[in-house]
Formats: structure tokens, C-alpha cells, sequence
DNA sequence: AATTCTATTTGGAATAGTTCCAATTCCTAC
DNA sequence: GTAGGAATTGGAACTATTCCAAATAGAATT
């Protein structure tokens, strides 16, 4: 029993719960994104699934991406007006974009600091969501 | 010399700078921004700039505020793939979006804090901009 | 097992914010 | 005043995403 298996049985309980169906197309793209958990955006998840199962449309891609973030098994990551892309990573954690090579890295954030984060808030202000994110360069050490 | 007047020299000072000329048109725009500091977006700058300018054509608006954030005197703010809109407050700060009535406050951050976030960055990450966004609820407080 | 009912998928059209482009207009420098 | 570059303009093009109506698949019921 690989790690596939066990997330794909993961997949399969978070949808019936949810009263959905645990299809093969919802299947294959949840997989698409864990095999290389890389940020993908929606056409290289495309990509990936097509491979699998050419005969998928980008339409359903999009379907199940929406399904998959409403279930709560990856989440959306948005920057600036770029194409949206998709993250398996259900811990809380910050974006961090490379300008050189576009490439999207987590960034663990402890607890404690969204505490703090949450402190800034005015009084009555409740935040569903928090979204942190850094764009900038990676320096290169040498040695 | 009311505050319109000192932030159009400001305007004019800063473009010139830049090495770009100072146009009426940059000016409506920038003062549209500033006259009801609520981040608009692009339509709304647009449909307040007409009124002072009605000949003016939504090219360029595009081309004054992207050149009023290159200059520095806006930052552009995008929340989840809605539509850009303008902040003018050039002070580090934070955005919230009640998701009841689509409005965007802005949020005070120490720098002290922002340190702390950058603190978060694995060694050799310097991030050139830090994105915090809150989105949720305000709570009316009864009395 | 056939039928029914609903969820899901599918291909293509439509949408919308933004960018691009070529032509005109406007400034500035000479 | 002329020349040259900067800025504006209207409209076309672009593109990520959403919408839609028809086809398909799957579960439930008889
Ligand atoms: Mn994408
Ligand atoms: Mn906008
Ligand atoms: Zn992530
Ligand atoms: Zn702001």
C-alpha cells in the first residue's frame, strides 16, 4: 500500500463526506498535484492529467480543482493576476515567489505568528482567511 | 494651496524624476485615487475620471496607473483573481476584505512586524515585497 | 435487470479584465 | 517652426476562467 493509496482513499472519504463522488477524473487530478507538488497551475495540472487520461477535458480539470479546494484537500494560491495555481500543503504557510525562475516555495509559519497576525485586526474584525506572501530573489552562497 | 495642490506637485515632481512628463492625464488619475482613498478599482477610476475628462479612453487609464505604481505613488492590490484595484497609502500596511460588503480597509502593520515576516525566510530569500491579506467578517457590536 | 433520477463530464461558446497595436496628438528641444 | 520622441486613443487581440446545454455515468428504486 503506497502513499498514493492511502491519499487517494483520503480523497475518496473527504468527498463522500462531503456528498460527493469520488470519481476517476477527481482522482487523477488530486494525484496530478501531489506528484509534484510544485505550485502547479491549472495547464500544467492539464498536462499532467492527459497523460493519464487523455481524453479528460480542461473544463472537468477545472471542475475538480474547484471541488478539490471546496473539500478542503488543497488550497488556491493566487499572485498578482498570474494563472491561479493549486497546493496540496494543508499546513498554515506563506508564499514565497521567485522573480528569476517563477518557481513558488513554501514558507512554514508558526502558529504563534498568525496569532500575531490576527492581533493587527480592529476590534470586530474576524479573518476566515489569512494569506501571506513574499516576491523577491534567492542569493546564491558561495560555499 | 489646499492638499490636492501639494499632492499634484508631488505628482509632477516624482514623474519628472522618472524622466516622464507630468500630463493632465496622469493627474486626473492619480487625484481620482486620492479624492475617495476606498481602492478603487480600474472601472471605478475610469467611470470618476470621466467626469473631469470625458474624452478620456480606458487605455489610458491603464497607462497612467501603471505608471503612478512604477513611480511609486500607488501599489497595485490583488485579492484572489477580482479585478486590480489602487491603494494610494504608500506606508506599509496590511488589507482586509469583508466578504459581506466587498470593501477593502486597510490594516496598520509595525515594521517590527514586517520584520518578524521576513525573518520567516529560509537564509539567502530577500524578498523585494511582502503581501498580507486578510479576508472575513466584520462583527457589529451591539452598543 | 430495467428504469429513473441525479451527479458529473464534456466541448464549445461566452465573458471580462487586461494588453497590444498602429495611428494620431502632444511636448520638448533644437 | 520643425523634428523627434512621448503619450494618448480606439479598437482589436489575448487569455484565464466561467457558463451552458448535451451526453454520460452512477446510484437508487422498482
Ligand atoms: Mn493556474
Ligand atoms: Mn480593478
Ligand atoms: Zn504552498
Ligand atoms: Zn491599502
Amino acid at each position: 500500500m503506497n502513499s498514493s493509496t492511502v491519499n487517494c482513499e483520503a480523497l475518496a472519504k473527504r468527498l463522500t463526506q462531503s456528498g460527493l463522488r469520488p470519481t476517476v477524473q477527481r482522482e487523477v487530478v488530486y494525484k496530478a498535484i501531489l506528484e509534484k507538488r510544485n505550485h502547479p497551475s491549472t495547464d500544467e495540472i492539464f498536462a499532467r492529467v492527459r497523460e493519464q487520461m487523455p481524453t479528460i477535458s480542461l473544463a472537468t480539470v477545472y471542475n475538480c480543482l474547484e471541488t478539490l479546494v471546496q473539500c478542503g484537500l488543497i488550497k488556491q494560491v493566487n499572485f498578482e493576476r498570474a494563472p491561479t495555481r493549486y497546493c496540496p500543503n494543508l499546513y498554515e504557510h506563506a508564499h514565497f515567489h521567485d522573480d528569476a525562475t517563477g518557481e513558488v516555495h513554501d514558507i512554514a509559519v508558526p502558529a504563534e505568528m498568525m496569532d500575531r497576525l490576527r492581533a493587527l485586526l480592529p476590534p470586530g474584525y474576524k479573518a476566515a482567511n489569512i494569506e501571506l506572501s513574499f516576491r523577491g530573489g534567492v542569493m546564491h552562497t558561495r560555499n
